[in-house]
DNA sequence: TATTGTTATACTCTATAACTATA
DNA sequence: TATAGTTATAGAGTATAACAATA
């Protein structure tokens, strides 16, 4: 993150005028964001990384990260299913997920099964440990996280917004 | 980003009913993303990617990445502010700074001038290719990159949305 | 002493090739 | 032959410590 640390010394004559050119005086004024704050890309990436950054803090006691989350709910959603779909599925590459899962599966949160079908296969299943920690996480996500964007944006624009975040990550 | 890429045999027996418990049948079926839809770090997320995706593909005559785009846009804006200043504004570490404007030094799209007040600063300011470039890059975002979002959402929603996540990156 | 730009370094994410065991 | 899980590896992006030049 590292935004805005800057020391800002306060005493400045209020003169930024139009007519600066470039160095000469101290100006440790804010810069002007110009188009950069209209760009999609660049106010995206921040509130991602805002996002991203509360969620960590709220699943502190959890030890949590997003994409964590993302599989407990995927694999509780849809029991049974094997690594490549769950990986897929949240866009992650199957090489990247081995790990992923050795660390779930070494807190005892989920656990692999090799399928009798096909034993090539590793069906994936929440532990009872695994149920109980996302069913706190979801407490947690609801009453911290996502109800600080209610207080944020209120509910009606919280949900448009959700809307067409969803509408770009699949139609765009 | 690798999403979807998976085969999906056709051939199915559309009997995804309630009552299925774990493995035992094919199932090569769309899994059930369930409340992953609505969290908005997940969403979040999934678009940023696509969105910056759609930006390098548009850019990709000028070479251009969103950072370096985002680089040229501030310095264009704030002449004559060091590297600390530009960089920190946009949330990069000035030790990862160095590497992105010795690229874009060596293209010749922006310069580092010893500052004659204080010795130890490099002032920023765009090239006369720089600024071409930078113009150029402009047109491409809008006519192509920012088009399609009006295109998808509207300009109403559009522009909400950007406000709304300049919200969040601010205040969240 | 503190700050600017820099180097070195490390850790996470992401991406590709190739191996093994199964099919 | 092809597929599932895995290993190894390489490249981005991001983070911290420390150094030289300068203030």
């Amino acid at each position: 993150m590292t935004v805005s640390k800057t020391a800002e010394k306060s005493s400045e004559k209020a003169a930024d005028a139009k007519g600066r050119k470039d160095a000469g005086d101290v100006h440790a004024e804010a810069l002007q964001l110009g188009e950069l704050s209209e760009q999609l890309g660049y106010v995206l990436k921040r509130a991602q990384l805002k996002v991203f950054e509360n969620f960590l803090r709220c699943m502190a006691s959890l030890q949590l990260t997003p994409a964590q989350f993302s599989v407990l709910l995927l694999v509780e959603k849809n029991p049974g299913r094997n690594q490549t779909e769950i990986a897929s599925t949240l866009g992650i590459l199957r090489p990247n997920f081995v790990a992923m899962l050795d660390n779930l599966e070494s807190r005892d949160l989920c656990a692999r099964i090799r399928s009798t079908n096909d034993r090539r296969s590793h069906i994936l299943v929440l532990t009872d440990k695994g149920k109980a920690v996302l069913a706190r996480a979801k407490k947690l996500v609801a009453t911290k996280h996502e109800a600080r964007l209610n207080d944020l944006l209120g509910q009606a624009n919280r949900e448009a917004l959700i809307g067409m975040l969803a509408k770009i990550a699949n139609e765009f």
